[in-house]
DNA sequence: TCAAAAGTGTTCTGGGTACACCCATGG
DNA sequence: CCATGGGTGTACCCAGAACACTTTTGA
């Protein structure tokens, strides 16, 4: 269990990818299994993994995104380092992590990304080697390592990263979408509830979303009009 | 050059220290010179280090800020993570950090954090083992590693943590100051002029802000009053 | 005709910005 | 009495928040 490994055995990146589902914001989480011995744990863990020795951190989170959802040129968001040294402190996380990869692991410090991302979507292709489940935020179970903390901190950066560049939440509906589902994801962000006559007055205000002739069709109930973001529009 | 260090060698934490002084904004640099040969390299970089083995990083920033200033119990704020293989590139970088712990680097990963700190307070004696000095974010040479970069992605992150608590713009200011005084450091941080009235419309504004008796004296002009910070008024 | 959700306008408040003149002081 | 900077008020605009009724549709 020396280092004769393609791997830089100090750093490792994880990425928090948020979506939205069923009126919910997701997190793509991946089953822990052990590689060697197949042994089940039964708990999940943020995808990541070791960067290689020359490897550059955000092209190892660039390669972890096209890894477990076939995305390329996504905006992935460096957010947060995590390195106490109790992370890794857990005999079951270093056990897993050190058959995982054949390596001795000391402490690990955790560059921790995030990213917004379109669940479902035809490039979204979910690795056949991991079992990899969206979660919804509502119902999170206990994570390995700090996984729950990165999480939770990801979170916050989201809104953030919302506030100055709204086109994102583009990535998070389908290309045609009702007023009502875009006002559903607004106050799932945050955490509120939104007046609805104000809210079609903002949605009038930003310019970047346009209305469809469309309407909804089978409703039992007054159809509601389709809008798109037009990319154009900066 | 084995590792029998206190270092863990892959892994470093860098501060920005931001102050103010004579209207300007400034950063904390140490002089750069080698410890073993005495040579000199004429640059400057970040106070920083590389972290001991079972440190917490946000530990080892502290440290590294009471080191050069003298100052505890400091808002520090890990801002980002800079670990391009690259950046440990320069031969002149290595020879200096290999020589300076006496350890192999390979790459090297540093983990930024910012504070803002009160230039010539009590409790801010700068370690005389170091030549260090404050620079103003107008005349920044070129520096060691990225450190340009680092200080460069810091002083947008001052941006965003002022506007969201002003309170530490306390930091930067004597206890007593006028409003030109307030004034010129929203210019420094905001890079542009205000207007006057508006401006003390603001401080009325700002409850925080309390107006003294005092004025000031042997001026030649009239006497500006003093405003000071109220730490009480949240 | 009823249930269910869509869609619409006005008013108020607070913060930001633009703008020009008189006041106090020391030299 | 002059030069220097201190200090003040009004008007406009925009964004955000509160608030209630009519319209459309399928069942």
């Amino acid at each position: 269990m020396t280092n004769n490994s393609k791997y830089y055995p100090h750093l490792s990146v994880d990425c928090v990818l948020i979506g939205y589902e069923d009126d919910q914001l997701k997190v793509l989480l991946i089953e822990r299994a052990d590689v060697v011995s197949n042994e089940k744990y039964n708990d999940k863990k943020l995808p990541g993994r070791l960067i290689y020795m020359d490897e550059d951190l955000d092209e190892a989170a660039v390669s972890v995104l096209k890894e477990y959802t076939g995305i390329e040129n996504a905006y992935l968001k460096q957010f947060k380092c995590f390195g106490s040294p109790g992370r890794t402190s857990n005999p079951k996380d270093v056990r897993w992590l050190e058959n995982a990869v054949n390596l001795q692991i000391g402490r690990l410090v955790t560059v921790a990304y995030m990213s917004i991302v379109k669940i479902g979507a035809r490039s979204n292709r979910i690795d056949s080697d991991y079992k990899a489940d969206w979660i919804s935020l509502k119902e999170l179970p206990d994570l390995a390592f700090d996984h729950n903390q990165i999480i939770s901190e990801a979170i916050a950066e989201v809104k953030k990263l919302i506030e100055n560049d709204p086109m994102i939440l583009a990535d998070l509906l389908p290309a045609k979408f009702t007023a009502l589902q875009l006002r559903k994801l607004y106050e799932q962000i945050y955490n509120k509830d939104l007046d609805v006559r104000n809210f079609h007055k903002k949605i009038k205000s930003m310019k970047y979303i346009v209305e469809l002739d469309e309407r909804e069709e089978n409703v039992p109930h007054r159809a509601a009009r389709y809008y798109k973001f037009d990319k154009k529009k900066i």
